[in-house]
DNA sequence: TTGTAAGCGTTATCAA
DNA sequence: TTGATAACGCTTACAA
C-alpha cells in the first residue's frame, strides 16, 4: 500500500536511484527530471521509509530527551515542560524529532539510554537532570556519543562534556546578598535533593556570600527535600522549630516555596512581615502565588533551546570539542522579600 | 564499531538466523544453543539495530503524541504534563517508546503526523486535542491508522474512532447543579477555546443543568477564553461589567481560573463571600491557590494511562472495533463556592 | 534444530 | 546526467 521509491521510478520513467537524488535535491540532476519525479512523489503521496534511510545513512534526525527518574517527580514540576517547550521549539526548527524516555527508576534509564544509543535510534541525547552517582554520563562518555546536559557534569568531566547551566553559585550568592543587604542574618536554606548538582552549587553561593560578608554559617539552618510542595511544607517545620528561627528563606524551587508559604501561614507567620522568601526558577505559579514569591528567574526555555541547539552541533560536528553555555539569571522581586526589623 | 548480528553469529559459531531467532525466543531453538548465543550478546554488549529490524519488520514500538499547536499554550497549562505522565506510564510497561510531535501551527502538525504515518515512524498516534475544524483525524481515518483520541470526535464519528474522554457534559451539567443547590441563580460560564469539543459538551452540560431547574438561560453570561490565566482575567472583565453580574462562575479549566480569583480580588469581591468560583480538572495548584479552588477532578493521569492502553489494543489487533473509554470524574470541594444569600 | 538466501526500502559507488 | 548494483542489519521462508 504504502509507496516505495520504486513506485515512483517506474511511474516517472526513471531509475530508484535517480529518485533517491531527487530526494536529496543533488545537483547532478537535470531540472526536468527533477520537476516530472516531484510530480509524481506529490501525486501518489510519497513519504520515505525511515527505517530504510536511517539504516544507510546511520542518521536518524531524532533527539533523545531523558526526564529525570520518577523519584525526583519531574511531571510535577512545571520546570520541565518549559525545559521541554525551549528543546521542541529548537527541534523544530531543525527539523529534528524528539524520542521521550519513559523509564521510572534510575536503572530503567540508563537500560533506555543504552538502547537508545546501541540500536542506534537517535542521533543524541540530552540530560534533564544531573546528580553526582549518575551512571549514565560516564556510560555516554565512553560510547563517545553526542549529549548534552542541562545542568552540570561534575567537576572532573566539565572539560570533557557539554552542558548548558546557570551559574547557580553565583545565582545563590546573588540571592543571599540580596537577603543580607535586607538586613537578615538569619537566613535558612532549603536545598534541592542533595544529589544534585544544583544543589550543591546553590549551597556553595550561599556559603561564599555569607564568609564575604562575616555572616557565620550555622548548619542548623540548611535543609534538603525534594522539590515539590510537600518539601516545602516539611522543611518548614524543621527550620521553624530551631531555637532560633531564621527571619529569612532561600528555597530551591518555587514549587517548594508555595509549600512553605503554605505552611508558615498556617503557624500564623506573616510573609513577609516575618518571614522573608525567596526561590529560584520564577515559573508561571510563582507569579500567581499568594503573596506573589520573589524568586530568581534561570530562563528554563532557554536551557532548553540552547541544549537542543548545543545538541544539534555536537551531531553535526562529531569531533567538537566540549562546550558550556551559561544562561544568565534575573531577580524578579515580588512580595516574599522585606527588610528585617527587630522587635 | 556497533556489532551486528553477524558478529554475534560468527562468535556463536552459529548462523545469523539463528541469533535472530534467539532474540526472538524461538521455540526451535535449542536451550543449548540459547544459551550460549546469550552470553555472546551480553559479553560483546549486542543491541539489534532497530531500523534494520523496522525496516523487516513493518513495526516500530513507538507511539506517536501530538500535542495541540502552539496557539492553545500546550506546555503552560499542567493538564498535558499530566496526560503525558499517564502516558508514560503505560508505554514504559508495554515496552513502548514515544515520539514526541513538536509542530507549532495546525499545517505543521498535520505535515509531521503525515510523515510519521507514511515513513512508517510510529506504530499508532494519540492525539491530546479534540476540536471542530480538525483535519488530523479524517487524514487518520482515511490511512486507517491506529489512533486514539483524548477527548472526543466530532458526533458523526462517534462510532468510527476510538477516543478516551470525560463525560464532560454530566460533568459540567453536575457542577452546574452544584451552584443550583446552593441558590446561585446568576451562574455565569467561562469555556475554554469555542471550537474544542470540551466546551462545546460543558456549555451543554450547563444548558441542560438550567433547563431542568427551570432556570433561563442568560446569554450573557457565556464567555470563552483560551485555557490561560490571562483568558480568565479577561473573561471575568467581561463578566462583571454586566449590569446583574453573575453570582457565581464556572470556569473551564483551574489555570484560568485562578486569573479569575486574581480578577475578582483586584476588584474588590470576595471569594466565595460574593462570588462562587468552581472549575475544572483539579490540576495540582488548584489547590495551591488562595482560596483554595473548589474544582471537578477528571482524572487527567488516567485519561493518558487508558488512552496509550487503548492504543496499544489497537496496534495490537488492527481491525479492533472503535471504542470509547470514560473515565470517571469526582468534585472536589474546596473554598472558592459558597450558598448564595441576597443582601 | 539449524543454515542458506531472499528481501525490506533506501543510499552510494561505479559505469555508462 | 542517469542507471545498475551492492550494501545497510535484520527476519523469515525454505532446505537440510
Amino acid at each position: 500500500m504504502t509507496n516505495t521509491i520504486k513506485d515512483v521510478a517506474k511511474k516517472a520513467g526513471v531509475a530508484p536511484s535517480t529518485v533517491s537524488r531527487v530526494i536529496a535535491d543533488s545537483p547532478k540532476i537535470s531540472a526536468k527530471t527533477k520537476m516530472r519525479v516531484r510530480a509524481v512523489m506529490e501525486e501518489i503521496g510519497y513519504y520515505p521509509n525511515v527505517h530504510a534511510r536511517n539504516l544507510v545513512n546511520k542518521r536518524t534526525n531524532v533527539v533523545g530527551v531523558i526526564m529525570p527518574s520518577a523519584s525526583y517527580a519531574p511531571f510535577h514540576n512545571p520546570f520541565f515542560p518549559e525545559v521541554l517547550r525551549g528543546i521542541t521549539a529548537q527541534a523544530n526548527e531543525g527539523k529534528y524529532g524528539l524520542y521521550l524516555s519513559t523509564g521510572q527508576t534510575e536503572s530503567d534509564i540508563l537500560e533506555e539510554v543504552k538502547e537508545m544509543v546501541h540500536s542506534r535510534r537517535v542521533d543524541g541525547i540530552i540530560l534533564l537532570y544531573s546528580t553526582k552517582a549518575d551512571t549514565v554520563i560516564p556510560f555516554l562518555l565512553e560510547e563517545n556519543f553526542p549529549f548534552v546536559i542541562v545542568g552540570r557534569p561534575p567537576e572532573l568531566l566539565e572539560d570533557t562534556v557539554s552542558y548548558v547551566n546557570n551559574d547557580n553559585i553565583k545565582a545563590a550568592k546573588m540571592v543571599t546578598e540580596y537577603l543580607l543587604l535586607l538586613k537578615h542574618e538569619k537566613i535558612g536554606f532549603i536545598g534541592g535533593r542533595e544529589d544534585a548538582y544544583v544543589t550543591l552549587d546553590h549551597k556553595e553561593g550561599y556559603y561564599q556570600a555569607l564568609c564575604e560578608a562575616g555572616v557565620s554559617v550555622n548548619e542548623q539552618y540548611l535543609v534538603y527535600h525534594d522539590e515539590v510542595f510537600e518539601g516545602g511544607e516539611q522543611a518548614v517545620i524543621e527550620l521553624m522549630a530551631k531555637q532560633d528561627p531564621p527571619s529569612a528563606i532561600i528555597v530551591a524551587d518555587d514549587l517548594m516555596a508555595l509549600g512553605v508559604l503554605r505552611m508558615l501561614q498556617s503557624m500564623s507567620y506573616d510573609v513577609p512581615k516575618d518571614v522573608s522568601v525567596i526561590s529560584f526558577n520564577n515559573v508561571l505559579m510563582s507569579e500567581l502565588a499568594n503573596p506573589p514569591l520573589t524568586t530568581l528567574d534561570i530562563h528554563i526555555y532557554e536551557l532548553g533551546f540552547q541544549a537542543a541547539e548545543l545538541l544539534r552541533e555536537h551531531i553535526q560536528t562529531p569531533d567538537l570539542p566540549a562546550a558550556a553555555r551559561v544562561v544568565g539569571h534575573r531577580l524578579v522581586r515580588r512580595s516574599t522579600t522585606k527588610a528585617y526589623r527587630n522587635e
